[in-house]
Order: structure tokens, then sequence, then C-alpha cells
DNA sequence: GATTACATACCTAACGTAGGTATTCAATAA
DNA sequence: TTATTGAATACCTACGTTAGGTATGTAATC
């Protein structure tokens, strides 16, 4: 600790700062793959599906949702954007959601190789259903937090999730500088 | 508004207090998707072995981590209940493990029914290679936070997660009280 | 004619389930 | 006390399922 300045602008306290960072990251680590587990595998989709009576499965409801948070007819290729997922993956949910009469899918009338899918009222209604059952939990599970705590979750959340795909960006290209 | 009561404590405030809770849900859901999408589909963990130059795959790896964190030799079964999965996933990990060289079993000496898992000093090495380049990631990304918010993510991510796990298990087994 | 938007067919990774073998434990028979 | 035997435990092997990706074909647009 250097007399002349505050210790974070030294090396050994830039040093220091990045040991502490580091530790708390050792903590944080294994509650991310905690919260990745309780999420893919406590079968969290498929509990609300069975709770709403909607019977599709897990990347199908995915679609299905987009559309429904989207208010409005999705091409193919912008679903597939949105999930972050390629689009053959997408044909294949809207092949199933079809079947089971929860989307129609129409040619688009300004560009006939493109497809538009939108839900049917069912479909709709199950999009409904399904959600407000999820965030009925969550909102359930967060009911004793202080509304402080709350808001922090959302807000640090968020910044966490952008700032580490902005940097895990910045590994694979490096020209890209992190704002 | 009742001006006897703070609102909270009327049957409309807490309406609106739910309600509020659902919004806030509503806005964290998206980054739940999202975050989980950068730490699967990022290929975080292969980014990770290749920097550090260990080629197994991404379930072997976590086996080995869960190897170089206990600082002692597990049981089969053990590591399973660690890492929330079944018996036999850890079996193949294990063996691919033991292919590479990353790894040894030897019949617990205490109970011969059982092996022990133990890593190999160039098994050792490679976790601990491999966990200092991820640390370094993520605490890279965490760089520019400021000290409070870092310490509120942990805290607000690991309750967040005990509640939610909680929440989930009353709706199997609604006879255990949420604490 | 080149490109775009989608569909179809096939492949892979990460689990899970079913069922088998080797070892231990606990109770009973000799 | 020792031998026996049924049940439980710990693991392994084989196979199925799910959520994605890759490669390639076809129709519409530029």
């Amino acid at each position: 600790m250097s007399p002349q300045q505050p210790d974070e602008t030294t090396a050994r306290g830039a040093a220091r700062d990045q040991e502490l960072r580091e530790q708390q990251v050792l903590a944080v680590l294994p509650r991310l793959t905690q919260l990745g587990n309780v999420l893919n595998r406590g079968r969290l989709v498929e509990r609300a599906m069975e709770a709403t009576a909607v019977r599709v499965d897990r990347p199908a409801m995915s679609v299905l949702l987009m559309l429904h948070m989207s208010d409005q007819p999705l091409r193919v290729g912008e679903i597939a954007t949105r999930m972050q997922v390629v689009g053959p993956h997408v044909t294949r949910q809207v092949n199933a959601l079809q079947q089971r009469g929860l989307i129609v899918r129409v040619t688009d009338p300004e560009d006939q190789r493109a497809r538009l899918v939108e839900a049917t009222d069912e479909g709709k209604a199950a999009a409904e259903r399904y959600m407000r059952t999820l965030v009925g939990w969550f909102a359930d599970a967060l009911a004793g937090w202080p509304e402080q705590d709350r808001q922090d979750l959302g807000r640090l959340l968020g910044r966490f999730t952008d700032d580490l795909t902005a940097h895990l960006a910045t590994l694979d290209d490096p020209t890209v500088s992190e704002g």
C-alpha cells in the first residue's frame, strides 16, 4: 500500500483486486452450475406444460413462446435468430406445433420463399396459460425477497449476461474492444 | 390505498405487489435463457479446454473438476451425487478420463465393492490450468464492476438458486414448507 | 445464374433407463 | 462359532431419448 496513492491504482493493489475477483468468481461458478441444473434437469418446462395441459416438447414450447412474445407472425429464420439456433431446428419444431394445431404456416405474401408462422387461437391460449404458470412459480419463489433485492437481481443478471457475452466475444475476435 | 394502513398489508396492496413481482420475473426470464445460451452453446468449456490443451469432452471435464475441488479421491457414486447425475454417466466419463491417463481407479480398501477415483498428476495439472483459465475469463468480465455489485451478484444468485430449488420442491411435495 | 429461405436427412453430445455382476451385510441353520 | 443365504449396495455395459448441429436439396427472388 503506497502512501502516495489509493491502493487500487498501484500494481500491487491491482493484483490484489484481481485475486479478490477470482475468489468471488470461484464462489459464483458452482452457483451458476447449480442454477443450470435446476432449470434444465428440474424439468421446469415439462412440469409447467403438465400443469397447463400443453403437451409438446421443450424446444417446441420455446418456439411457441417466442411467437407469443412477439405479438405478430414471424418467419422461420427470424425465430431461429431470436432463439440463437439454426433454421432446421426451428423447422422441426414448427412441424410438430403445426401437427398439434397450435400454429399455422402461411406463405409470406411479400416473399414467397418465406413462411410466416402464426399461433392459432388454441396456440395463443396455451402459450398464455403456460407462461402465467411459469412466471407465477418464479414470482412465488421471490415472494419473500425485499423489493430492492429483486430489482438488483434483474439488473445484475442482465449486466452479467451482457458483459460475459461481450468478453467472450473478444476472446474470439480481439479486434473488438469492450465498451 | 387505505388511509389507515400501509398499502402492502391491504388486499389490494398484496395483489399489486404480486403483479409487480410478475413484471420483474417477466424481465428476468429472458435473461436467464440468454445466460443459459451463453454458458452452454457458447462452448465455454470447449474453448477453455482448447486454451489449456486439455482434450476431453465436457462432462468428463466436469468430473475432473469435481475431483480437483474435493482434494481427495472420490467414489463413483459420490461424484454422481455431487454432480446430480446418475451413476452410469459418471462411469462413462471416468472411463474416458482413465483412457487419457488423467485419473486412476483403485479399489476402495474399506469396501471392495467401491472404486476410488483419483486424478493423476497430469489430471491435476490439467484441471488446475483449465480452472484458472475459466475463472480468469469470468473475473475479467466482471473487472469493471463496482465491488458492491460483484458481492451482490454472488449473494443474490445463490439465494435465487436456493429459493427456486426449494419452491419447486414444494410443487412436487406440498407437505414440505418453505423456511 | 447466383443467392436466399426453407425443408429433409443424417449425425452427435449428454444425458437417462434397464439389467447384469461383484461385493458386503444381516439373519439364520448347523 | 461357523457356514449359508437372501437382500442391499456399487458399479458397469448396452441401449434409448432429446436437443441440438451439418450437409444437401428445392423453390423463389434478384
